[in-house]
DNA sequence: CTACAATGTGAGCATTGCTCATGATTTGAC
DNA sequence: GTCAAATCATGAGCAATGCTCACATTGTAG
């Protein structure tokens, strides 16, 4: 293929690290989109790799099982999502009134499943049969908690008497559950426990800060 | 409507009916154990038969596949519980404060997760990757959602604007997911999870409800 | 007792996650 | 450039497991 012995004689890139990268990404872009169209279990190791173009073996050079598919699946879209969620964390957002900011979190959650249906499919399976895949979101889920509580405490700092930790990781868990649920659900339903969703979340909220 | 001939089907009129039930029983009772103590996956259906003293054979007689037995214990652990939250769908209790309503059927069904410790262990795993199990909880959640519907209309008729099952639905799904979620933590932690699950639960009826 | 039906049984098949012996490729000292 | 050693790539095949099915056993009727 190509002469690289020729000029620059002390370059010691590996050749082979891109080329491994680009392979790893064929192989989780395949496993993707056959665990969304055949569901997890359903789908063979072997076949991932043949259609990835990737030897079976060297598959499991780069995963040590097939849990660890999905768990790299899983760490992608929690990057995805944390980017989103990041802006709720600033201090701009942190002067809209309490029900704008709920609202706009929420709604925020709700368009990235709406634009990642995979992540529903999957995980809508996996849960709770992948010990890691489910690490990787309770880690997600706390780093969000204390992104919230921050940005809670921001907002109204003199109730030194509440716990915003644990305010905040039951909304996230509540309302997180709630948003899960809605994605299985018509349309119509679905808009309707979103409504719900927001209301219980506002309410648990203004029985703490009881001021605007 | 119900159907029911799943586990205990339309066996002979024989002397064997009688052992066949044991068998069947003895069936469960060993996969419970065996599913509590090393998981549904890693349990094989010829430990399971072995243990229970039955051919591997007549086990797939009585069920059709491995998910037909933890279906059988889901139908076995969801009747059991709601013979203790039937108690909340009785005229007696709705006359209690709305918010010692909510702290007993949430203490109930907490009571019950530690009395069986085996359904947590059990569906943790189990969750989500095996439909049948998904849908006898579905059926039940909504048999719940529909019992506390008619709770609250006898509580407070006078709200006509409000749809009574969908707040049901709500707080049965929220604070179930948060029960579910106490369970698998640190004694006091999973106090306090309690505590503020029925807060949550509290502040979103009293939204609707902001009489007493 | 004989013939037939119903039920019980477990060796073994098909599938699949994963390994590992073998072969190809890269490296670096001379 | 050469060559040995280290590193990486490969896919046939192993082990484990859910489940089947051909055969054995038990029960019934005439």
């Amino acid at each position: 293929m190509f002469d690289r012995s020729s000029s620059v004689s002390t370059i010691r890139r590996k050749p082979n690290q891109a080329r491994s990268q680009e392979r790893v990404n064929r192989i989780l872009d395949v496993a993707e989109a056959l665990f969304v169209s055949q569901g997890y279990a359903a789908t063979t190791t072997n076949e991932i790799a043949k259609q990835a173009q990737v030897p079976i073996g060297s598959l499991y050079q780069f995963f040590s099982d097939k849990k660890a598919i999905v768990q790299a699946l899983t760490v992608r879209y929690n990057q995805l999502l944390r980017e989103r969620l990041a802006l709720f964390s600033t201090a701009e957002l942190t002067k809209l009134p309490l029900s704008t900011y709920v609202e706009q979190l929420i709604d925020t959650t709700t368009q990235f499943f709406n634009d990642y249906p995979g992540y529903y499919a999957i995980f809508m399976e996996v849960q709770g049969s992948v010990p890691e895949v489910q690490e990787v979101e309770d880690t997600a889920d706390a780093q969000l908690v204390a992104d919230l509580a921050r940005s809670l405490v921001q907002r109204d700092a003199s109730k030194d008497t509440v716990d915003y930790e644990i305010v905040t990781f039951v909304l996230v868990k509540a309302i997180g559950s709630l948003v899960w649920l809605s994605l299985g659900q018509e349309q119509a339903f679905q808009q309707r426990l979103i409504v719900e969703a927001k209301r219980l979340a506002l309410s648990y909220l203004q029985s703490y800060f009881p001021s605007s």
